[in-house]
DNA sequence: GTCATGATTTGACCTCGATCAAATCATCCG
DNA sequence: CGGATGATTTGATCGAGGTCAAATCATGAC
C-alpha cells in the first residue's frame, strides 16, 4: 500500500459523488482537507472485522468487497462498492470497530476521511448530518434488498434481478459489460460461482446472450416474468 | 385501529428507549408534542411496501415485523421489533415511501411521530441527528447480520446463534422465554416453521431443552462450537 | 503462435431445507 | 370435562444449490 496526498482528478471525483454533490463547496472542502489517499493491490485486505477502525473510505478506483468470515474460513459478501461509493461509515458509531473485512477486487484507489473528525463536523453542519442518514439509508437498503432477494428468490431470479437492475426503463433490447469478473458477482449474489454459470445458462432460453464480460438482452418482458 | 393520545405509562416507555433516553428532555418533548397513539390487532397491516409513509412508528407494546413479498406471495421477514423500538425510519430518507410491509404481532400499541417534523428537529438539533444515525446504523447492522448468517450458518447453527444473543456472557447454564410464537422465530430467521422445530431438536444433543416457549441451555460451549 | 495461468463451464453427486400430509400438543371456551 | 381451534412436531419426499473434479475457454507473457 502507498499513500498520496489528493490530486485534482481525485478531488473531481470526490466532488461529483452522492455523497458531497449535495454539499455546499465550504463544506466539502472542511471535509477533505486532510484526506489521504492510497493505493491496493488486487486482494489487499483494508480491514478486519473488530479491528480498531477510524476511518471512513471513499473509492476513488478500483472495487472494495465488504464480506464476514464464518467460523470455516468462508466469505459471506456483505456489498461491493464501485467508484464513487464511501464505505465503513458504520464503524463510527460502533465504537470505531470494524463490522466486517473489506478487501480490494483489481487495484484500488482510496480516500480516507478521519472519521471523528466527519462526525464532527456531522454535529455542527446539518448538511452533512443528512448526507450521512442518507447513506447509512441507503446501505440499509442494500443489505435489506440482499436480504430479501436471498430469502425470495431462486439463483436464475436473482441474476435477472440483477441484469434488469442495470437495465434502463422502458428498453427491451439492451447490452451492457459486467464491471467484475463474475466470480466476483456470483459472491455478491450469494451464489458459488458454479451456480452463477448454471443462472446465466438457465436465463439463455429467456433471451439472454453471455459472452465474457458482455450480457446482452432480447426480451426484458421475459426476464421481468422470470 | 383505534387512536388515542399519549398517557404517562406510554411516555416513560419512549422516554426510556434507546432512541430517547440520551435526548435532553426538552429535545424528547419537542419530538413527543403532537405524537399519536394507535392500537393494532394481532395481523394488522400498518402499512404497505411502496406506500406513502409520513410517520415513523414507535413500539409500545405487542410486536411489529417488517417483511417483503415476493412475486408468488411468499412473505420475507425484514425484522421483528419488540416494545422499545423505532421503525419505518428509512421511509424518510426515500420519498416517503415504504419499503417494506409491516404487520402486527400480538395486539400492538404504536406511537406515530410526524416525519416530516422529525426531519426538520434533527436539522436543527444534532442530538437528534445522532439519535437517528445511530438508529439507522443499528438497523442497518442487523440487516447485515442477518444476511452473513443467512449465508454461513446452518439452520441449527443460527438457532444456536440466536439462543446464545439471548444469554449473557460467562452464563453457562440459562434460561429464557421466547418473546413470541416460534412461528415468528422461523420467520425471523429464515426459515420454515419445520424447519426450526427440526433445528431445535438438533440442538438437544447439544444440551438445549425447549419446553413450549421456554428454552433451557444446559452447555454454552457445546452451543458455541456448534 | 505457444504456453502457462487463471477464469469459467459442465458433469456427478449430495446435503440442506422447503413442502405437503399427518400426528400431537396446547389452549380456550362452553 | 369434551371439543374445537390453532400451534408444533414428525415423517416422507423433492428440488435448489453447494462441492469436487474435469474439461474448456481466455489472457497475457514470451
Amino acid at each position: 500500500m502507498k499513500t498520496l496526498r489528493l490530486n485534482t482528478n481525485d478531488r473531481a471525483v470526490l466532488l461529483g459523488s452522492a455523497f458531497f454533490e449535495k454539499l455546499p463547496m465550504a463544506t466539502s472542502n472542511a471535509v477533505l482537507d486532510d484526506v489521504v489517499v492510497s493505493t491496493h493491490e488486487e486482494h489487499d485486505v483494508l480491514f478486519a472485522q473488530g479491528e480498531p477502525l477510524d476511518h471512513v473510505f471513499f473509492v476513488l478506483s478500483g472495487l472494495v468487497r465488504l464480506y464476514r468470515l464464518g467460523k470455516d474460513g468462508r466469505e459471506a459478501d456483505i456489498a461491493v462498492f464501485p467508484k464513487g461509493e464511501l464505505f465503513g461509515e458504520s464503524a463510527m458509531f460502533l465504537g470505531n470497530r470494524a463490522t466486517a473485512n473489506a478487501q480490494a477486487i483489481d487495484h484500488a484507489m482510496l480516500a480516507r476521511i478521519d472519521s471523528r473528525k466527519l462526525r464532527r463536523l456531522a454535529e455542527q453542519t446539518p448538511e452533512i448530518a443528512d448526507a450521512l442518514m442518507q447513506l447509512l439509508c441507503r446501505h440499509a437498503q442494500m443489505a435489506e434488498d440482499c436480504l430479501a432477494e436471498d430469502r425470495l428468490l431462486t439463483a436464475p431470479q436473482r441474476v435477472a434481478s440483477y441484469i434488469l437492475g442495470n437495465c434502463p426503463d422502458g428498453i427491451t433490447n439492451f447490452s451492457f459489460r459486467l464491471p467484475f469478473q463474475k466470480n466476483v458477482l456470483a459472491g455478491k449474489l450469494g451464489l458459488a460461482p458454479e451456480a452463477l454459470s448454471r443462472a446465466f445458462s438457465a436465463l439463455r432460453r429467456s433471451g439472454v446472450t453471455v459472452k465474457g464480460r458482455v450480457i446482452e438482452i432480447h426480451d426484458r418482458q421475459a426476464l421481468e416474468r422470470f
